[in-house]
DNA sequence: TGTATGATTAAT
DNA sequence: TTAATCATACAA
C-alpha cells in the first residue's frame, strides 16, 4: 500500500496481515443490514472502506467481490521500510500510521487518489502464508479467515509454535532498487 | 432518549 | 483484565 502526502512524500509498506470478511458470516459489518455506515462494503469493489472501532482507531479494508454484496478484506498489518519494525502492526496503528479516517471512506484506490496499492514487490510461496482464525471477533469463530507472513516481524499476533526468521531486505525492493 | 457494544490498543 | 472513547444499533 503505497500513500502520497500533501507534502509529496511517499510513504508505503507490504502488507503482511489480513482478514477476510463476508456478507455470509455474522462478523461482517455486512451481515445484518445495509445502513450509512457500511454503505461502502456494499459499494463497488476496489474502493476503502474506513470505520472507526471503539470510538479511538480506525479500520480499514478494501472492498472487494461485487457491487450490492459485502466482501471486504481488512489490512491488518504492514511492514514498513526504514521504520521500526511494528509500528503498523494491527488495523489500529496501521491505520493511525498512515493518517486514513473516515474521510477516506468510499475513496477508490488509486494512484490519482494519492492512495493505492501495487502488485507484491516480491513472490511469496504459499507455504510462506500462515492461515488462522481471525482476532478480536464475537461471532462466527470458526472461520480460518485471516492470513499472514509468516516470516514477518510485523504481524499483530504470532500462532503458537511459528518461529520468524530474520527480515529479508528483499521485501523492499524499491528501497534495494534505489541503492 | 437511553444503553450496550465493538474487525483495538496500551497499560495493569 | 481493564480503561479509553464514540458512532451505531436497538430497545423502550
Amino acid at each position: 500500500m503505497v500513500k502520497r502526502e500533501s507534502t509529496g512524500e511517499l510513504i508505503w509498506g507490504v502488507i503482511v496481515e489480513t482478514e477476510a470478511y463476508s456478507q455470509i458470516e455474522e462478523a461482517c459489518h455486512g451481515y445484518r443490514r445495509r445502513s450509512k455506515s457500511n454503505e461502502t462494503l456494499f459499494g463497488s469493489p476496489g474502493r476503502f472502506y474506513v470505520y472507526l472501532t471503539y470510538g479511538i482507531y480506525h479500520c480499514v479494508n478494501l472492498v472487494t467481490g461485487r457491487k450490492d454484496w459485502a466482501n471486504g478484506v481488512l489490512l491488518r498489518s504492514l511492514a514498513m521500510p526504514n521504520e521500526s519494525e511494528r509500528i503498523a502492526s494491527g488495523p489500529g496503528l496501521l491505520a493511525k500510521r498512515f493518517g486514513l479516517d473516515r474521510s477516506y471512506d468510499n475513496l477508490e484506490a488509486k494512484e490519482a487518489n494519492n492512495l493505492w496499492l501495487t502488485s507484491k514487490p516480491t513472490e511469496f510461496k504459499d507455504n510462506q502464508i500462515v492461515r488462522s482464525t481471525r482476532i478480536g471477533i464475537s461471532q462466527a469463530k470458526n472461520l480460518r479467515w485471516r492470513w499472514y507472513l509468516q516470516a514477518s516481524r510485523s504481524i499483530s499476533k504470532r500462532c503458537k509454535g511459528d518461529a520468524c526468521p530474520p527480515i529479508s531486505k528483499a521485501w523492499f525492493p524499491i528501497e534495494r532498487d534505489r541503492q
